[in-house]
DNA sequence: CCTTTTCATCGTTTATCGCCGATGGACGAT
DNA sequence: ATCGTCCATCGGCGATAAACGATGAAAAGG
């Protein structure tokens, strides 16, 4: 089963909105925390967008493997995603990206004052 | 084999620093994209230093789980580990998390200038 | 209509994660 | 010396992640 004690509440000793928190920020980082979607950030964002093909292009990875990750940074909301023609047009959410930013920094400062 | 290209140099078409670059701020990801991690981070602040045995009172989490996600968290970096007696005292690095911090806004900031 | 391009998805394989119980080492106390 | 406590590590298990090739749908071009 495995079942993690923090995928639900009642199986820890915290209140489940401190936890929940955790997990969503946990949940955004775990979609930076892979350096080929870093660099497709870094490259989404360097051209204003870009549609799959240009992401293989650049990088050494299959269609379907960057396809993959491309899906896994829509769904932490981290890129836009757009249909346009039979392409498509992904976009790096700058407001999103910040709010990481943001959720990291505030971590670390409950952590410079005592919580 | 599976190896990812962005494990070794040669396997992507960019720069070898810039990929590092990503596997380090990645690798640092990954050790905060855990709730259990961050809550983890939490507690250790929040009382200046912990040992192992604090941090399994107050999760609900076996003893091996927890010295297992306390070594992760040394390994990153971002604790420091110091067997003290038969304790182990674990002390978050601020200084280490407040790099983290610096780099994800770094990332950001080189996203909304184009790079 | 047929071909090419683009893309998402499926299925497979391999590696890694997350969790646990068990074991054994190192101390401290009795 | 023996016991109890604290801890790291090992082995195992199920689940998840990461990579790929293959397939098929949707457009665009010939």
């Amino acid at each position: 089963m495995t079942e993690s004690p923090f995928e639900s509440a009642g199986h820890c000793r915290l209140p489940e909105d401190v936890v929940s928190d955790s997990r969503a920020i946990a949940a955004r980082m775990a979609a930076l925390s892979h350096p080929a979607r870093i660099e497709i950030i870094k490259h989404l964002s360097a051209n204003n967008s870009c549609c799959c093909r240009e992401v293989v292009d650049r990088f050494d990875l299959a269609q379907s493997t960057v396809s993959q990750h491309l899906k896994i940074l829509v769904e932490a909301g981290l890129v836009r995603f757009e249909p346009d023609r039979q392409r498509s047009r992904y976009e790096v959410d700058r407001a999103a990206l910040a709010d990481v930013s943001a959720s990291v920094a505030a971590l670390v400062n409950s952590c410079c004052s005592g919580r």
